[in-house]
DNA sequence: TTTTGAAGTCTCTCC
DNA sequence: GACTTCAAAA
């Protein structure tokens, strides 16, 4: 209790909590990071080194010092990041934690354009493109330029969108972006230009944001409008940065603009965990932020609070192995535990057997679900297990991957609230125009110009002359788009009830276009349940864009944390969690790392991270496996499969323990040795059976 | 001009 | 194995 003399006297707080003992409570290190005054601070934190609870203890530390909890803004990875740190401060320093603002970039971008975009110049109801919308109106724009007809090679919408938003994120210039991923581009320099020319505009003459815009908006706030900038920045005392090694350039220059009057900021990362170079992040953010910011002061974290010694020795013999790092070695003060397995099995299916076999085992002796996790390189690698599970009745969350939002059949329906909410979303007009029985991609060309000559009124698709096929496709739209409009209010399930209205019509469209209809009206249902949660149409659709379920836990059917449930997650999407068991599977060369990634070193040095990643999610149990015979459906598979993963070298395999599983031969499969004449022909009864009724 | 059928093209990570 | 793109038919 001494050390909490040192600090002064705490504001007079509505429901104080306790008194937080930080001496007490946190190691030298921790301490020295969570109670560190004003200026910059960096914090250099190894996996599982108590990272987030030196940075929740911070925030804590913060509002006791007498900051007021709305001047702090707290920026993680995830949402879920965010929520979980935000609920931990609370129970330090109860509720008044609460008005700390905390999110994403992306999320807190947004909440700051809303505000402050018309004194800027943005709308004030702008959309947001999630990727594929952006591609999509890459697209229009690839085309409305002529570009891309047969003749020649043109890149895809997907590598334009790419390029573009690399060069936004980077700073990079185009020409070297491509020179150096895409050489056989190199000719098509000027038209790239032209493209993120046309795309540009037709953004902002459409009312639409992308993802990068969110960013690059912010920061142009901050760097180009010493007013508006004042007001941004003068929002925040203190911000914090969780996850730092994964920032880019773009969000650098962000942090920069908004703590430039107070230098308060903090930043929490670890260069072994950069796993988002693909998006752009760089590590050099973190490696030069002392540097950036002058007289900053570093704190290093290496007591690892997480995992037994035996995973620790093979965690850091694996990431030894990286090129270029900042030297540090953790250590742990636990003692016992025994080595991680590496397990070897037959195919695929052994590998699952082994994966549910183990994960029943651990749970018989009293580890819960929830306290487990199966962690792989990319989302489809689970499909196999998943349905083993469901076999088994073993509950199940799967993490990351944004197949759901993704999904045709939800961005259709997305796209009749879309037009609704913003009429000149020229990427959801066409997509629900060609929808429609009769309209096709020259009926929806005209129809969107014809609406453009109309400043996109809300009368203008009614005006709009269909050819005759259309005629009553259209009739049918205008109507439904009427009647939404005239419905108006903002009660509660509102939301919900237009989707009910669009799938009037959307469900038969639906039925027309798939054979297997179930489990996509399904998906509607779901659709509409989280629409249940939201007050209005333009919260729905941006937090929808912003915050995709990740999980079907989050899909509103009240899987509480109560549940027991077994996680499923790509590596990504685990990181900053932990768990007691932890499984890795296809530990297979060309599936982690993947194929794709083996281009340049860079790129292996990041699956390398990843895969540390993973494995230092694992507190007592880790079990790292591979499947010996992964029979590959892919043409022209230039890697090759059947080999452990090249990052489990030699020496790294002597931290695990060899498991091999054997191939049981099955009685069933061989033949019967009494077998003698038949005594009876199965194949003739077979072919009997579809005999032409005539014959 | 739209629709339909068939060949062809990739497969990731996420806000 | 799912989705896009191309070519021919309605």
């Amino acid at each position: 209790m001494n050390d909490a003399r040192a600090y002064p006297p705490r504001e007079r707080r509505v429901e104080p909590k306790r008194t937080v003992d930080f001496a007490a409570e946190l190691n030298a290190a921790q301490h020295a990071a969570a109670t560190h005054r004003d200026g910059p601070l960096l914090i250099v934190a190894g996996a599982g080194t108590g990272k987030t609870r030196t940075l929740v203890y911070r925030v804590a530390h913060l509002i006791e010092r007498g900051v007021p909890p709305q001047r702090i803004l707290l920026l993680t990875f995830t949402r879920r990041a965010a929520q979980e740190m935000l609920a931990r401060a609370e129970k330090l320093v109860g509720q008044t934690s609460r008005g700390v603002h905390g999110g994403t970039f992306h999320g807190t971008a947004h909440r700051l354009l809303r505000r402050f975009g018309p004194e800027t110049g943005l709308p004030g109801d702008f959309t947001i493109l999630d990727q594929s919308d952006a591609e999509d109106l890459m697209q229009l724009s690839r085309a409305a330029l002529g570009l891309g007809d047969k003749t020649k090679r043109f890149p895809k919408k997907e590598t334009l969108h790419h390029v573009y938003s690399r060069h936004v994120n980077t700073d990079i210039p185009v020409g070297a972006i491509l020179r150096e991923e895409y050489p056989r581009f190199i000719a098509f320099e000027d038209d790239f230009a032209r493209v993120f020319a046309d795309y540009t505009a037709r953004k902002q003459g459409r009312d639409l944001l992308d993802y990068d815009d969110l960013l690059l908006y912010w920061a142009l706030m901050l760097e180009s409008a010493p007013g508006i900038a004042d007001k941004v920045a003068g929002l925040y005392d203190h911000i914090l940065v969780d996850e730092y090694q994964d920032t880019n350039v773009l969000q650098a220059r962000i942090l920069k603009g908004m703590c430039r009057m107070h230098r308060n900021i903090t930043v929490v990362g670890d260069d072994a965990q950069s796993i988002y170079a693909f998006r752009g992040a760089t590590i050099r953010n973190i490696l030069d932020f002392p540097r950036e910011y002058h007289g900053a002061a570093t704190v290093t974290l290496e007591e690892n609070y997480r995992s037994t010694q035996p995973i620790l020795d093979a965690t850091n013999l694996l990431i030894s192995r990286a090129e270029e790092r900042f030297s540090k070695e953790l250590f742990t003060r636990r003692t016992g535990g025994e080595k991680p397995w590496l397990v070897t099995a037959q195919d695929e299916s052994q590998q699952t057997r082994f994966v549910v076999d183990r994960i029943l085992e651990l749970h018989e002796e009293g580890i819960p679900l929830r306290e487990m996790a199966v962690l792989f390189r990319a989302g489809y690698m689970s499909a196999d297990l998943e349905i083993e599970l469901t076999a088994r009745n073993i509950p199940f969350d799967k993490w990351g991957g944004l197949k759901f939002l993704e999904a045709a059949h939800v961005k259709d329906v997305l796209a009749f609230l879309r037009v609704l909410e913003n009429p000149r979303d020229e990427v959801s007009w066409y997509r629900l125009l060609l929808l429609m029985p009769g309209i096709g991609e020259v009926t929806a060309r005209n129809a969107v110009q014809s609406m453009a000559d109309l400043a996109w009124s809300h009368e203008a698709f009614g005006r709009f002359q269909p050819p005759p096929r259309a005629r009553e496709a259209h009739a049918a739209l205008v109507r439904l788009l009427g009647d939404l409009r005239g419905n108006a209010g903002g009660d509660e399930g509102r939301v919900a009830r237009e989707i009910t209205r669009v799938r009037a019509m959307y469900d038969d469209i639906l039925r027309e276009r798939y054979d297997r209809v179930e489990p996509r009206l399904s998906d509607l249902d779901q659709l509409q349940t989280i629409a249940g949660g939201y007050p209005d149409r333009s919260t729905f659709l941006s937090a929808i864009a912003l915050e995709p379920p990740s999980a079907t836990s989050d899909l509103g059917f009240g899987a509480d944390a109560e549940d027991d449930t077994l996680i499923l997650s790509t590596a990504h999407s685990s990181k900053g969690r932990e768990w007691d068991a932890v499984f890795v599977i296809w530990a297979v060369d060309g599936y982690f790392p993947m194929a794709r990634a083996l281009g340049s070193d860079d790129e292996i040095e990041e699956e390398r991270r990843l895969m540390y990643v993973a494995m230092t999610r694992a507190r007592n149990h880790l079990a790292v496996s591979y499947p010996l015979n992964a029979y590959d459906t892919r043409r022209g598979a230039d890697y090759s499969i059947d080999q452990v993963s090249r990052f489990l070298d030699r020496g790294v395999r002597k931290a695990f323990q060899k498991v091999v599983l054997e191939t049981v031969a099955d009685p069933s499969l061989t033949p019967d040795a009494d077998a003698t004449a038949p005594e009876v022909d199965l194949r003739a009864l077979l072919k009997n059976r579809f005999a032409p009724p005539n014959a």
